[in-house]
RNA sequence: GACCCCAUCGUCUAGAGGCCUAGGACACCACUCUUUCACAGUGGAGACACGGGUUCGACUCCCGUUGGGGUCGCCA
């Protein structure tokens, strides 16, 4: 079988994280059996619908790399294709005409409710006279569900889910102005984009069940359906906005890179052993929708992060700049200077080992930035005592000797004049540090001299031994 | 409330009846490395929700309880 699978979403609002991971096993099955990825924009609630949804959307897919294979089919765009399945429907009696109002319905719910049922529409029109249809009112019409035995479906996740058919009543598939609702368009679209596997998320398991009984009702086949848990936050309710309801575009600005969060999302919910860190090449071969776990996961921002460290530190120096550059930019109030640039270059190595996040690749790798004279952090003006600004000058003095400004004659220079004069390399480095960088953390300290350079180091540390 | 689904360390998970003295990862704690902070490494603490069955033997199978989730729209 040509596997076609599809991610299909209703442009309301940003492409969240579990829509994100919904797209990604469509994706990753679709590659791993050699299939095809769709995509539909369900844009039939005409009010809800917005274009710069459908373009988040769309920007977040790209961001992540899950490429579809064909332009995506806009659900809207098929509408007389909906209604015209549904007047087979009504021709072959599997569908019906209902005047109900709305407000006749909610008053049915409101019933309902009262008497702690669920709300089920209770077919007043289902076998009603057309002729006793009332004037001025647009009916809408119904599918006529089978009200004995039960529906069945086999879900590649969730196996075998049963529901008696009396639990499910006769939905709307055309609203009173003659649009497709959902239910209807679902199963007509999957039917015509050959959709073999449905996967999505498990909020949609009941709706399986109506949407089996009209591709029975219609003589089209069934496809696999795969339930996929949805990914809760992390006090295992459902997830707001508070904890990681945001967008894609909400991750990468707060600096994770797409691959990380790719990654993250796979095992969410699936698993290959005790592999933990791999490239979508990876996934692509190990996942099997059949391997998908049942239960709902929780958000886990630690595991994100140090897996982005992890891509961080793999990734190339010059991607890791571009990243940081608009960050370092907000900073220094300027664009980067081609000196600056090439101490990033230079730096970013160990710069880059030390960053969970690309703001945080941004703090670190701010003193390389700055201007003299340095602004001080807190503690590293605790480090500069005037003792410390004694040795400091004194190290200058020793420093400004030197002819060969590499990390290695800078380090073994300090290391000579820390034991001639019988002082604890701590306070002697400790306080370059703070002259150098104008904090307390940085890479180490002999790196940092050699690559800010001879003059720009020697400035710096001229400036903190005479400061006030 | 009705219906449906789920249930292994705090979190993500491995586990397809004996391989389990329940493994890995994140987080946490200690130590090593680094005279900073990280990275890395080593070690530690930490779970089969509960109760019944089935079986020579249950984390694994069945039933129930409890807990959690989903659905119950002329939304998708």
């Amino acid at each position: 079988m040509n596997v076609v699978t599809r991610f299909a979403p209703s442009p309301t609002g940003f492409l969240h994280i579990g829509g994100a991971r919904t797209a990604l096993f469509n994706w990753l099955y679709a590659r791993h059996t050699g299939g095809k990825f769709l995509l539909r924009i369900e844009d039939t609630d005409r009010k809800r619908s917005t274009p710069e949804a459908i373009d988040a959307i769309l920007d977040g897919l790209s961001w992540l790399g899950l490429d579809s294979d064909e332009p995506p089919v806009y659900q809207f765009a098929r509408r007389d294709r909906h209604a015209e399945v549904v007047r087979t429907l009504l021709e072959t009696g599997h569908a019906y005409r209902c005047y109900c109002t709305p407000e006749e319905l909610a008053e049915m719910r409101e019933k309902a409710k009262a008497e702690k049922r669920s709300m089920r529409y209770d077919g007043t029109w289902r076998d009603r006279d057309p002729a006793d249809a009332p004037a001025g009112i647009d009916p809408v019409i119904r599918f006529r569900a089978p009200q004995d035995g039960e529906t069945i479906i086999e879900d590649a996740v969730q196996g075998t889910v049963t529901v008696a058919n009396s639990e499910l009543d006769d939905l709307i598939m055309l609203r009173a102005d003659g649009t497709p609702t959902y239910m209807l368009s679902v199963v007509v679209d999957d039917h015509d984009m050959g959709i073999t596997h449905a996967i999505r998320g498990d909020d949609h398991l009941t709706n399986a069940f109506r949407q089996t009984q009209i591709f029975d009702a219609l003589g089209w086949p069934v496809p696999v359906y795969a339930h996929i848990p949805l990914i809760h936050g992390a006090d295992g309710a459902k997830l707001s906005k508070r904890h990681g309801a945001l967008g894609v575009d909400a991750y990468r600005d707060m600096g994770y890179l797409p691959e990380a969060l790719l990654n993250y999302l796979c095992r969410l919910g699936w698993s290959h052993g005790d592999d933990e860190l791999f490239s979508m090449a990876q996934a692509i071969e190990w996942f099997d929708i059949t391997d998908v776990n049942k239960g709902a996961s929780r958000f886990d921002f630690d595991r994100l992060s140090n897996l982005n460290a992890k891509y961080i530190d793999a990734s190339d120096n010059a991607r890791l700049i571009e990243l940081a550059r608009p960050g370092i930019e907000e900073n220094i109030g300027k664009s980067l200077t081609d000196a600056v640039r090439n101490r990033l270059e230079t730096g970013m190595d160990s710069l880059k080992s030390r960053a969970e996040t690309i703001p945080q690749l941004v703090e670190l790798s701010m003193f390389y930035c700055f201007e003299r004279p340095l602004s001080y952090s807190e503690k590293a003006d605790g480090i500069l005592d005037a003792d410390a600004r004694t040795r400091l000058g004194a190290v200058h003095d020793v420093l400004s000797g030197l002819s060969d400004w590499s990390q290695d004659a800078i380090e073994e220079a300090v290391k000579e004049y820390a034991t001639s004069n019988g002082l604890k390399l701590g306070l002697i480095a400790q306080p370059l540090r703070a002259a150098l960088t104008g904090t307390n953390v940085s890479p180490g300290i002999f790196e940092v001299a050699a690559v800010l350079g001879r003059d720009e180091s020697l400035g710096r540390i001229a400036d903190a031994a005479s400061k006030a």
